[in-house]
DNA sequence: AATGAATGAGCATTCATTCAT
DNA sequence: GATGAATGAATGCTCATTCAT
């Protein structure tokens, strides 16, 4: 039933873009029933606002309805029930905000340059108002839909992780770092990353993502301590 | 209507003041309504189950009634609705869990012995099942109930960076470590020692706690980490 | 959870004799949750009142509410749903309205006058207007329900059947009628006896009871096209 | 808007005179909107099935688009709403049941074998899977539809009855039964026939129609009951 | 003071019907 | 003329809260 069409996950334009409109209007008039990826979209968009402010319980469908501007009726064609709903709305929200980060550390410069990149990515991201909401409501519901958490986690940290793991790994080999355990590694240095911020925002505690000024502060600091006990 | 005695947040003192209770105790074994903080307890008890198990708002007042082993009157006299008793469960049980940490510091040996022995307490604590659903709950109901996600915050992880911060400055003056930020070093530290374990724990992604092998490997490379960075 | 009380299915009396009354009063002052007779019955009443007029179906609970006096969280402390309550209401119907019949057969008189009266009764019990209102529901809902229909026929007509059977064997053996199987002659004489009425009835093509003047001619003719093919 | 060909079944046909018919069927391949009589019985067709299965209320208009292999719109065209497009698939469906019957007693034989003949044809029919159904269904409805069971009986029950009277009489004047009130008479002959079978098969407690063997033997003794009370 | 039966607003979900394509 | 996506009123049912006992 669920993602169909979505063929780069990063558009979450309600707009269409007139282009596609033409192609579509050329093939066919109308969407089968459930299948119309504009609609989808506006569905998804409208959960996404009222689960963001009321969580998964307190959000009814009701509201979601009108949030999305769709009726009840439809709504159930595009989602079997309220918690396809919800995983859907998550999976997209995941996959709108982990696109843009992987190639960060592709970048020019030095290692210690590289990283710093890759830090304020990861801190940027990870404390973003939508990230945070969207790992609340996760964290929130893990104990009832296990999977969920599963996914996410497995969607987003760990393959962060992956990637500046292989990234370790090769400057060890070429001699440019000293890391015996990449992974722990690549740990330590996302939690340095982020240091405070995540847990801050997640509990509420501080209402706005950090400044750009503040991530950089910061990042630079991991380096800084990841360099002392990681460089050569 | 909550109607807990703790003027300073952090007193978990329920017991009413010695000369009432004397008072009551001499003259009638019956407690005011509402009062009896045996009961008062027990529905916390209660309450704490059904909410670590099932979340707010899947939780129900019966289930929590038949848990707690009381009956619906009696729970709406200690407590005037369910956010009440959620909130003041929640307080209960992060005063419960939080009480044991903070004397690590003033241990004896090096300091990276008791910088490692607060770590592995840290972690462990931050780790443990009840620790997890409680902080699972809470930040599910940030959006909900705000004041809850900052008094856990502020009560909880505020606390230890706050004797972290001012161990570091004392170590600093004294000439044993050199931080020019104590907070950041502290946060630091902190992330280190539970490094990956507690966003795993989280989402959900990793059933139990960490064995303390495994805390204790990882504190010891936080120390590692934080001594060659920070270290004289 | 149902039918609690009735141990020998007889009782369907709704308003409860003062003495039990007295008896309960003194015993406790409040019914256990689902657990009082009166209530019981006074939903049933209001219950059969709707499902009568409008069949399972088109009833909703909320008419039934309404019709029963109580409101929708007692309705559902009583039964568990829909189903239960109809199964239940027509239980309790099909029970009040069997109950007069069966002593019929135990009367004085001839063979024939004994048969004439108890075909009387079935005749008048058969078309009477509430047992025309069940049996068409039972009907109606055989497909989505059989064992409602199964339990029925098998109290009703059912038993008739055996105490017919019965009879025409103890008469057979005394030599005063002929009847080779008893059984085909028990149906044979009951479909006599309601001969036409029955299925007119059902199909509402009469749409009140018959007048005892034509059962009793109806019958009477009955137990003469019976009397000739098994008297002696 | 019951736009059916049946000519006599009391002419409800609203379907133009055979004129424009043809003049239709020269012009042009198309039928009007909700006229062409193929469509229309293949929806009826799907409507039976699911009726049959669901009854009418638990029949969703969804299902039987599918099961009719026609579109919403369309039967929405060919049938004002549910309600009616149950009335006419019931008519159709009594109309098919019934017409096959009607012949047997201008048999040959004597008067106790043409009674024999149609007695099987009447016990047969009534008891047929198809017919059981639909008895269900009208009973069912009768309530809220009364005018549904009013046809329902009317064109069936009604004119077996009156064919089998109109017999009786003749045979009367021939001198050949005696029959003083020959309604009653015939009432009597068809309840005699399907003895217990109706009943058993409507409340579903029998649910296979009776063996060919069953019925033989019931209306056998259904006739020597009745050639006892009406025979010369 | 304690109880738990009763309340009814609110929920997720279905489905007969309409109407733009 | 046919289609089937969209609508939204209506349903069965739950559960936080109240209040008579």
């Amino acid at each position: 039933m669920t993602n169909a069409p979505l063929s780069q996950d990063s558009t979450l334009s309600i707009a269409p873009p007139a282009a596609e409109e033409d192609c579509c209007a050329l093939h066919r008039r109308r969407h089968a029933a459930g299948e119309d990826p504009r609609k989808r979209d506006q569905i998804i968009a409208g959960a996404w606002r009222v689960f963001m402010e009321q969580g998964f319980d307190a959000a009814s469908m009701n509201s979601i309805c009108k949030a999305a501007g769709v009726s009840k009726g439809t709504l159930y064609v595009y989602f079997q029930d309220k918690e396809e709903l919800f995983i859907e709305t998550i999976r997209e929200k995941r996959l709108a905000l982990f696109q843009e980060l992987r190639e960060k550390l592709r970048g020019p410069g030095t290692p210690a340059e590289q990283l710093s990149a890759y830090g304020v990515g990861v801190a940027k991201l990870l404390t973003s108002e939508e990230a945070i909401r969207a790992q609340r409501m996760v964290i929130g519901m893990v104990e009832r839909m296990p999977e969920l958490g599963l996914r996410f986690y497995e969607f987003g940290a760990r393959r962060f992780l992956g990637d500046l793991c292989a990234w370790f790994e090769a400057e060890a080999q070429a001699g440019r770092l000293k890391v015996n355990d990449p992974l722990l590694a690549a740990q330590q240095f996302i939690e340095l990353s982020s240091v405070g911020f995540w847990r801050k925002r997640l509990f509420g505690q501080q209402p706005n993502p950090p400044s750009p000024e503040e991530i950089r502060r910061c990042v630079q600091e991991a380096v800084r301590v990841f360099m002392a006990a990681y460089g050569c």
